[in-house]
DNA sequence: GCCTTCGCTCAACACATGTAGAGTGAGTGC
DNA sequence: GCACTCACTCTACATGTGTTGAGCGAAGGC
């Protein structure tokens, strides 16, 4: 490929894309309370700029944690070991900046309880038996906590265990006990 | 008894409880980010008087988060079950204060997870097999996970579901699979 | 009944925050 | 090569924050 010298318009968009990550990693590390000032010294950029960009600090914020399909194109809907697995390894920017700020802010809560409504739903379908509405919401509610616990908590036990025996153990939750 | 008319430190001591239980209420609201003006407003008292009270929001704020006992005197540790009832019915307000702010505050994340650890400890005690102190943390984490779930995102299925069907399922998750 | 104590309020401060608008200088089209 | 565009920075403002010290007025001791 040509050496791209990038147009202004890339640069521009690049910085945007900057700014945007550096919101990401902030809000992940202090929730909705970060500071637009915080996040531009970040993406090394000046703080109206990052208004500029995105219009105001609540926009950015909506932005930073809505959460990217977890699909590819054409997949079905991810298996409970697939997304499992993505909760016990190291969670995605935007992940991380939704979980921590969803306490403290209701539209991040809002954000957080439609996902998991609708991961719950995904589950409970696979299900037969009676309550499967509820052991499915159960099974979600559950996850984040234990990712939760592991990622912010660094709770002794589930930080440093292994990510498989985790994940089996988690998956036991699925099945009733016969 | 004798009407008893209230002597100066009495009245004291009984605004700084007014002030305690309003900062737990407003930090159980709206986390660690809760305003010393909202709380001295919430307690129908000036702001400056919460600081004369407490020297600082932070102290406050710690005084706030602190688990309070959960054993009455001479009591054995809560069985799980006890334990399970209570965070499936309403939180107290200091409890509520340290679930909304964890996340936030490394302060409450700490107290959280030295909480978490020693319940998790108590349970892994009553394990036997391999794997018991992950197992506990596991089971400490998805409690924890749940009642999140039900307080505080109104997750459906979960928020509305009865109480007794939560605690059973959710005391499956202790046993392994056979 | 007076003087002291002290629980409480008032007014003010230093500072951080989100945001708006003018300015600037390098890149772009002709 | 020149005028213009525009991505970006500088400066400023209004507001909300935690915190402090002076002051007031009623309760308490003698």
């Amino acid at each position: 490929m040509p050496d791209h010298v990038p147009t202004r318009a890339e640069r521009r968009e690049a910085t945007a894309a900057r700014i945007l990550e550096a919101a990401q990693h902030e809000f992940g590390a202090h929730g909705d309370g970060a500071t637009v000032r915080a996040i531009a010294r970040r993406a090394g950029v000046d703080p109206s700029l990052v208004l500029q960009h995105y219009g105001s600090k609540k926009a950015l914020f909506a932005l930073a944690v809505r959460p990217v399909d977890e699909l590819e194109d054409g997949e079905v809907a991810p298996h409970l070991a697939d997304v499992l697995d993505a909760r016990l390894r190291d969670l995605p920017p935007h992940t991380r900046a939704l979980l921590r700020s969803m306490l403290t802010s209701p539209e991040a809560g809002a954000v957080m309880r439609d996902y998991l409504h609708g991961r719950a739903q995904v589950l409970a379908a696979a299900m037969d038996d009676d309550h499967a509405e509820t052991r499915a919401a159960l099974v979600v509610a559950g996850i984040m906590g234990v990712t939760l616990a592991r990622h912010f908590l660094d709770l002794p036990g589930l930080a440093d265990a292994d990510e498989q025996v985790v994940g089996e153990l988690v998956e036991a939750w699925v099945a009733p006990r016969p």
